[in-house]
DNA sequence: CGAATGATTGACGAATATCAAGCTGCGTGG
DNA sequence: CCACGCAGCTTGATATTCGTCAATCATTCG
C-alpha cells in the first residue's frame, strides 16, 4: 500500500528521545536491565518507540530482518504458516520480552498484535554493533536465547505427548507461573489471545479448546470469570493434570 | 551404582592433550571455528575426551549442569520425558554440534548416545570463564543459539499443525539438508536411530512411523537400503509432501 | 540354532478434527 | 436507548487420523 502507516509511525516520546529508557517500566524484566545509565543511553540513541494497534502486524516471516525490538506493554503473538494456511503461533510476547532473537537475515516467524502494544525498536546493524561493545547486553543476550530455548524445549514436549486438557492446564499455569516471576499474584490470569490463538499455540482446534475449558470448568479446576480472567484455585491438582500424572 | 562408569572415564589423547583441537575433524563444523591457534590451545586446556557407547547417558535432566559438551562424531539424542514416562526428544546431535546452550544451573534434558559418540567435555565454570575473555567464542555461541532456536520453531510446526506423513517426509528431508550443508551428497541419507527413537521425536508412535515408512516406500517416495540408509529420489515430490501443499 | 530385540502389519478403539448449529456479548447506527 | 449484526465462543453430531493391542517377521548375537 502506498499511504504511510499510522501504527507503525514513531511516537514522540515525552523525553526528548533524551533517555526514554530511564522512565521505562520494563527495564528490569527487559534485557535492558544490565546495562548502566551510561550505557542506557547509547541503548536509547538508536531506540524508536512504537505503538501498534490490535491485529496489526508487526513483522513478516521471510522480511529482511532490519530491527528488533523490546516488548514494553501489550502482547505479541509469534507464528508460522504452512502454505494451506494451517499456523503455528510458537509464542506469546509480554512486556519486558525481547523479538528478534530467533533470526538469520530474515524473520524467521511472523509477529502480529494481540493487544494494543508498545515497542521498543532497534535498528539490528546498530543493535549489534552495539553488542560488540556492551558484552554485558550480548551475555543477557545470551542468557535470554538459553531461556527460550528451555522454553521451547517444554513446549515440544507439549505439543508432542500430552493430551488436549494437558495442554490447556500447562498453558495456564505458565501464565501463572510468569506471573508469579514478576511478583504479581499467581491467580486470575488474564487470557488476552483468543481461543483461535490459543488453540494455534497448543496444536489444538479452537472446539477443543472451548470444550477443554468448559470440562475444566464443570470439574471445578477453573473458574472464568469477566474479562477473559480464569481463577485457578488448586495448584497442586493443576499441576498433576498438567504432567499427567 | 557403585562401580565407576568406565564409558564415562577420559581416554589418554595421542597429543598428549597439548592440542587436541588442532586434530579435530569437525572443528570447522563446531563453535571452535572462530578460534585462532592460541585461543584454541586455551579452549584445549579445559576439555576432555570422551567416549560413549550406544545407549549410555550423557547426562540427565535435572542434574547439576557441571560440564558442556561438543560432540565429535557419532549421534546424540536429547529428550525430556513425563511422570508416567511419556518421551519428547527434542533434538539428535551429530559431529560439531554443540551440547548444553539450553541450561541453567541444572540440565534441562537428558541425553543419550545413540551410536558411539565421542566427545569433548568441558567444566562448566571454566567454559563460562573462557567466554568472557574470547568475545568471538561468545558471538559464536550466541549464534549457535539462535539457529537452534529457529530450528526449534520449526519443530513446534512440526509437531502442533503436520500429519504423520508430512512429519516423517519433514524429518528426512531436514536430515538430508544437514548432509547437504556438509558438502555431502543429499541422498540417501542414514538413520542411526531406531523407530521409536523417531516416534518420540515426531510425536508419533512406532507403528504409525514403521506403517508411513511403509506408504512412502510403496507410493515411490523413498526406498529404504540396507544398513538404514533410505534413497530420496524426488526432492521436489517430497519437500511437496513435507509442507503439505 | 534359539532367544531377544526391533520392525512390520492387522484389527480395533479413542481422542480429537470437522462440519454444523446456536449462543453471547458488544459495537454501531437508527 | 434499543435492535441489529457480527465475531467469537460454545455445544452437538459425525468423521478421521492416529494410538493401542496383538501377532508375525527380520536381524542380530550368544
Amino acid at each position: 500500500m502506498a499511504t504511510i502507516d499510522l501504527n507503525k509511525a514513531p511516537t514522540p516520546n515525552p523525553f526528548g528521545n533524551l533517555n526514554p529508557c530511564a522512565a521505562c517500566t520494563v527495564r528490569d524484566l527487559s534485557i535492558c536491565q544490565v546495562l548502566d545509565k551510561k550505557d542506557l543511553q547509547r541503548l536509547a540513541e538508536i531506540a524508536t518507540n512504537l505503538t501498534i494497534a490490535p491485529r496489526e502486524p508487526i513483522l513478516d516471516e521471510g522480511e529482511d530482518a532490519a530491527f528488533l525490538f523490546n516488548v514494553t506493554s501489550g502482547t505479541v503473538k509469534l507464528y508460522k504458516l504452512l502454505p494451506d494456511g494451517r499456523r503455528q503461533i510458537t509464542g506469546f510476547l509480554y512486556g519486558g520480552d525481547f523479538l528478534g532473537i530467533a533470526m538469520n537475515a530474515s524473520y524467521a516467524y511472523s509477529a502480529e498484535a494481540v493487544t494494543e502494544v508498545t515497542l521498543c525498536r532497534f535498528p539490528r546493524k546498530k543493535f549489534e554493533h552495539l553488542l560488540t561493545v556492551l558484552p554485558t547486553l550480548e551475555q543477557r543476550l545470551l542468557s535470554a536465547a538459553s531461556n527460550e530455548l528451555v522454553q521451547a524445549q517444554d513446549q515440544m514436549v507439549l505439543l508432542g505427548r500430552k493430551t488436549a486438557k494437558e495442554k490447556i492446564v500447562s498453558f495456564l499455569l505458565s501464565l501463572s507461573q510468569r506471573r508469579a516471576d514478576r511478583d504479581e499474584t499467581p491467580s486470575p490470569v488474564d487470557l488476552p489471545m483468543s481461543r483461535a490463538d490459543i488453540a494455534d499455540y497448543l496444536g489444538l482446534t479452537t472446539e477443543t479448546v472451548s470444550r477443554t475449558f468448559s470440562v475444566l470448568k464443570r470439574t471445578g479446576n477453573i473458574r472464568l470469570l469477566d474479562g477473559g480472567l480464569v481463577e485457578l484455585p488448586d495448584f497442586d491438582t493443576l499441576r498433576e493434570i498438567a504432567d499427567g500424572y
